[in-house]
DNA sequence: TTGTAAGCGTTATCAC
DNA sequence: GTGATAACGCTTACAA
C-alpha cells in the first residue's frame, strides 16, 4: 500500500461536493439549518455523512477565540485522592461538551505555572487547579485579569478566588473530641512537610488548637513531621512521640492524611504495638473507593480504622460546575463551597 | 475597574513595537537565530518580555498540522492502575514538549469512541489508548490509516498494534506453582466479567490451563464471576467455591485484580475464614504504591497478601516513549513490549 | 538579513 | 436562502 498523502477534508471540499459554499455549511455545521432550505440541509447531511468530513476544532478555536477545552491542573494524579477529583471534573466537563486537559505538576510551583502557560497558549477556556502552593502570584494576577480560574481542595490564601474545597478543620476537632472521650490522653499529628499545602496546614492548625483548648503546653511538639518514604522516620517520631506519654494515660495519633495514616499503621504494626489498647489511630479517608468495590479500606485495614470521609469525586465535578459557571458569566461574584466531611468511628479508637 | 477588552497581543503587535515584519519574529519564536542579526534578535527579546506576549499555539496547529497534543484515553482513570500510568506517560510526555490530554472512558466502547473523534478534532499527534473493547474496528481503521496510535495494557487481537503490556499469562501459572507447592488443593480465580477485557481475559485463561495441567476436570467451575460492588455477590461465590473442597484439600483464591482480590479478602474476613490455614490467598497488585510511600498495601493488610506486581507507571512510561516514536516516524515497524511482573510470597498463602 | 504574501480551516459580515 | 470575502494568528516560500 503506497504512502497515502491522505489530505484533510475540508469544509471547502464539502462546499464542492454539496455545490453550495462554505458559509452555508458553516451554517450547517452550527446547526443554522432556518438560514437554508430543507433540500440544501438535505444534500449536505448527505455529502457529510459519506465523506468522513470531521471539522477542524483548531481552525474553529482560532476564528471563535474559543476551544472548549478547559485545563485541570492537579498536583499529583497519582493519588488516590486527585484520581477520583478528575473522575468528578472529567464527568461533568464531559456531559457539558468540554473537554478537559489534565496535567501533572508533581507539586512544584514551577512547573505548576509552566503547565499554565501552556495551556494557556493552547486556549483553554478555563482552569480548574489544585495548586502546588498556597502562595500564588501567577496566579492571582491570571484570576484578576479576568481569565476565570477555580480552586479545588487546596487554598491561596490572599486573594478571592471561586473555590470548592472542604471544611479541613472541623474534622479533626470532631476526632480530637472523641479520642478524648474515650479517653486517650496523648495526642499526636504525623504530618509531611506541610506549610506550603493548605490542606496540611488546616490540619495540623486545628490540632494545635484543639490540643490548646485541651491544656496541652507545648501541642508544637506532638506534630511529628516525618518523610513519608522513609519507613525509619516514621517509626522514629512515632516512637519518640510515645516514649513521652505521660504515666497513667494512652497515646493516640491522627494522621494527617490517607498516607501518613497508613504510614503510621504499617510502624504500629511493625513495632507490634496493638491499636486500640497501646495506641489509638485515626485520621482521614481520602480515597472514595466506595464507587469501586462493595468495601472501604478503613473496615478492612486492621479490623477497622476511625476515619473522616472527604469527598473528592464530588469536590472535582462540584469544582467542574463552578468553572462552567464563571466561564459563561465571567462577572458573578465569586463562590466558596464547602463540601462537609463525615467521620466514622471504628475499632482503631475504641478504648472503652 | 472597567470592563477591559483585554485584547490579546499577537506576533503583529510584537512586530510593530520591534519594528520589524512578522516574518521575522516568527523567525525568532522558532529559535532561527541564525537568519537575523543579533541587534534584531536582541530588540525583538526586549519587546516580548516586555509585553506578556504568549504565542496562539491554536494558529501554530492550524498553520503546521501538528499540535504537540496526544490523547491518552483510559478506560477509568479513578483506578489506581491507570492513575500510576497517567503518572507515567505525563512524566514522558512533559520531558519531551507535548502536552497530553487525558479523557476518561467509564470502560465504554461507544464513549472510547467519540472521546477519540473529538480528540482527532483537536489535531492530536497521536493516541495512547487502554482501550474498553477487546474488538475495536474504529481504532484499527484509524491506525491502519497511518494515524500513530499505540496501545497500553489492554490488548487488541485482530490487529497489529504498537503495545506496550505485560505477560499476563505467566504469573498465574507461578501463583498456581506456589500455591500447589504449599499444598493448596482446590484453586478458584474470583474475577469480575471478563470477556470485553483481555487482561482479566488472559488471566482466567491462564487459569484454566493451569488448572488443566493440575488434571482438575472442570476448571469452569472455580471461575468465579461476581459483582464487585455487591458484597452478597462476592461472598456467595467464595462460599460455594469452598463448599466444594473436596475432603483433606485447602482452597485457595486468586483475584483476578486487585480490586477483586480486596473483595474476596474483605469477604473472608466476614465470614471468619482465617488465611493462610482455612482458605488461601493472592493475586496481582495492581496498584504501584511503592513510590508513594514505604509500605506497600500488600504487606499491610492480613499480615502480608502473596502478589505479583504489574507495574503501571512502567507500562504507561514504555507506551509514552512508543507513541513519540511512532509520531516521529510512522514507517517503522510495530513493536511489542512485556513488562515483566515480579511475583512476592507472603503469608497469605504460607500454608507450610 | 529581512520583508511580502499566500494559506492553514473555520466563522461572520456583508451583500444579493 | 445563499454566496463572497475578510478575518483569526501564525509559518514559510519566494523575493529583495
Amino acid at each position: 500500500m503506497p504512502q497515502q498523502p491522505n489530505k484533510r477534508v475540508t469544509i471547502n471540499d464539502i462546499a464542492n461536493m454539496a455545490g453550495v459554499s462554505k458559509a452555508t455549511v458553516s451554517r450547517y455545521l452550527n446547526g443554522k439549518y432556518n438560514l437554508m432550505s430543507a433540500e440544501t440541509r438535505q444534500r449536505i447531511e448527505t455529502v457529510i455523512a459519506f465523506s468522513h468530513y470531521r471539522p477542524s476544532a483548531t481552525a474553529r478555536s482560532l476564528k471563535t477565540q474559543r476551544s472548549n477545552l478547559v485545563g485541570v491542573v492537579i498536583a499529583d494524579i497519582a493519588s488516590p485522592f486527585s484520581a477520583a477529583l478528575v473522575k468528578g471534573a472529567d464527568s461533568v466537563f464531559g456531559g457539558e461538551g468540554y473537554i478537559p486537559v489534565f496535567v501533572d505538576t508533581d507539586d512544584s510551583p514551577d512547573r505548576e505555572e509552566a503547565s499554565i502557560r501552556s495551556l494557556l497558549a493552547h486556549q483553554v477556556d478555563g482552569l480548574l487547579v489544585n495548586t502546588a502552593a498556597m502562595h500564588n502570584p501567577y496566579l492571582i494576577d491570571l484570576a484578576n485579569s479576568g481569565f476565570p480560574v477555580v480552586l479545588c481542595d487546596r487554598e491561596i490564601r490572599d486573594f478571592n478566588f471561586d473555590i470548592v474545597t472542604a471544611d479541613y478543620k472541623k474534622p479533626i476537632h470532631d476526632l480530637f473530641d472523641h479520642l478524648t472521650g474515650q479517653g486517650y490522653g496523648h495526642i499526636g499529628i504525623c504530618t509531611q512537610e506541610y506549610r506550603r499545602n493548605s490542606v496540611r496546614t488546616d490540619r495540623v492548625d486545628a490540632f494545635l488548637d484543639a490540643s490548646r483548648r485541651l491544656g496541652v503546653k507545648r501541642p508544637e511538639e506532638n506534630v511529628l513531621v516525618v518523610k513519608i518514604n522513609d519507613a525509619k522516620s516514621v517509626s522514629g517520631a512515632i516512637r519518640r512521640f510515645i516514649d513521652r506519654t505521660p504515666k497513667g494515660t494512652v497515646p493516640a495519633i491522627i494522621g494527617v492524611n490517607t498516607v501518613t495514616l497508613m504510614s503510621s499503621y504499617y510502624a504500629l504494626w511493625k513495632m507490634g504495638l496493638s491499636i486500640p489498647g497501646e495506641v489509638g489511630l485515626c485520621g482521614p479517608d481520602d480515597w472514595d473507593w466506595s464507587r469501586h468495590a462493595a468495601w472501604d479500606w478503613p473496615e478492612v485495614i486492621g479490623g477497622g480504622i476511625t476515619t473522616f470521609k472527604t469527598k473528592p469525586t464530588q469536590l472535582g465535578a462540584q469544582a467542574a460546575w463552578m468553572l462552567i459557571r464563571r466561564i459563561n458569566n465571567p462577572n458573578a461574584s465569586k463562590q466558596r463551597v464547602l463540601i462537609p466531611a463525615e467521620l466514622t468511628t471504628r475499632a482503631s479508637t475504641m478504648l472503652s
